[in-house]
DNA sequence: CTAGAATCGGAATGACTGTTCCGCTTGGAT
DNA sequence: ATCCAAGCGGAACAGTCATTCCGATTCTAG
C-alpha cells in the first residue's frame, strides 16, 4: 500500500467519524470526502460501500466494548459485574455518541450482526441470572433495548453522575426481579 | 368537500402514520400513497407539502393524547392510570420524534398549542404514589429521565409493540418499589 | 531520472426523492 | 339523465443520493 493511500485512509476514517457524529447516519459521502479533503473515488477505493465505511468505524468501537466486557467476565460477584458493566457503558455513552450507534447495530438492528458484543453481554447476563441477581424472564432483546434507552437518554440530556445513579437504580430494581403480586 | 375526498384524506393519514413509524424520516410519499391506495397527487391536494402531512398527524396524535390524559386523571385505579399513560406516551413518541424533527427542520413550530404533557404526567405520578402503586422515592426528575429514555430508544430503534411491552414491564417493576427485602 | 503502476479527483450514471401538472373520472346537485 | 367542477392517478420535472469510471497525477522501484 502506497504511503499517500494509507494517509488518505486515516483522513477518511477521521472525517467520517466527525460527520457521522454530527449528521447521524444520513451523512453524505460527498460531505465526508470534502471534509477529508479527498475525492469520493478515494473513499470507495478503501471502503466498497457506505455501509462498509460505517462498519469499519463501528467495528472499532465494538472492539473496545468487548474488551470492557471481558474484564468483567470472570469477576467473583456475577450480579455486581453485570450491573457495573451496564453502568459503565451508560456513563461512557454520555461522551461517545458513536458508541450508541455501535450498540444500535449490535443489538436492535438485526441487520449488521456483532456476535462478539452480544456474546459478551449475554455471558454477563446469563451469569448474573444464574446467580439470582437478575430475573430470569429478561432476554437479550429486552436488555439491549433498556441499555440503549439509558445510553440515548444519558447522551441526549447529559445525565449527571447523580441522575444516572438514581435513574439506573430504578431500572436495576426492575431487572432484579418481577414485583411479587401484592395488589395495586 | 366531496365524500370520496374525505375518505381518501383519512386513508392517507392512516397510511402515513404506519409508514412513518416503520421507515422514519426516509419514508417516501410514493409509498404512503401506495399503502393508502391513492395517487401521490391525491395526497398533495389535501396536504400541500410533506411537512404539512406530518403536522396533521402530530396535531391528531396530540389531541388524542390530551383526551387520554384527561380521561385517566380521574380513573379509579391510580396506578394503572399512571402506567398506561406512560406506555401511551412511549408508543406515541415513536411517531412524534420523527415528525417533530421533520417539522423543526422546515421551520415549523410543532409545539405551539401542544398539551402540557409534563404537567399531566406529574399529576398522574403524584396520585399513583399516594395510592402506593409507585415507590415514593421517585421524583419528577428521575421519572422524566426514564420516560425520556424509553421514548428515545423507541424512536431510535422503532420499537415494536411487543418489545415496548416487555421493556416497559421491567421498567415498571422498578418503578413500583425498591428491591424487596423479602423475596417471593 | 524515468517508466509505469498505483492512486487520485471529480464528472457521469442511474436510481431514488418531493413536487407539479394535466387529461380523465366521478360525485352529487339539478 | 345530465352536467361540470371537484377530485383523481400517475407521468413528468428537478433535485438529491450512492456508486462507477477514466484521464490526469503522483509515488516509488530500478
Amino acid at each position: 500500500m502506497r504511503a499517500d493511500a494509507r494517509r488518505n485512509r486515516a483522513r477518511v476514517l477521521e472525517a467520517a467519524e466527525v460527520v457521522l457524529a454530527r449528521d447521524g447516519l444520513d451523512a453524505s459521502m460527498r460531505e465526508i470526502a470534502a471534509l477529508a479533503g479527498v475525492g469520493v473515488g478515494t473513499i470507495y477505493r478503501q471502503f466498497p460501500t457506505k455501509e462498509a465505511l460505517y462498519a469499519a468505524i463501528v467495528a472499532d468501537r465494538q472492539e473496545r466494548l468487548a474488551e470492557m466486557a471481558a474484564e468483567l467476565a470472570g469477576a467473583a460477584d456475577a450480579g455486581a459485574a453485570f450491573f457495573e458493566f451496564f453502568d459503565r457503558i451508560v456513563a461512557y455513552s454520555t461522551v461517545k455518541k458513536i458508541l450508541v450507534d455501535a450498540l444500535a447495530s449490535a443489538g436492535i438492528d438485526a441487520k449488521a450482526g456483532a456476535p462478539d458484543i452480544r456474546g459478551a453481554i449475554g455471558a454477563l447476563l446469563e451469569r448474573a441470572q444464574r446467580a439470582g441477581a437478575v430475573r430470569a424472564d429478561v432476554g437479550m432483546t429486552e436488555l439491549l433495548a433498556l441499555l440503549s434507552a439509558a445510553c440515548l437518554a444519558a447522551q441526549h440530556h447529559n445525565w449527571s453522575d447523580d441522575l444516572r445513579a438514581r435513574a439506573l437504580a430504578v431500572l436495576f430494581d426492575g431487572l432484579r426481579r418481577a414485583t411479587p403480586a401484592t395488589g395495586a
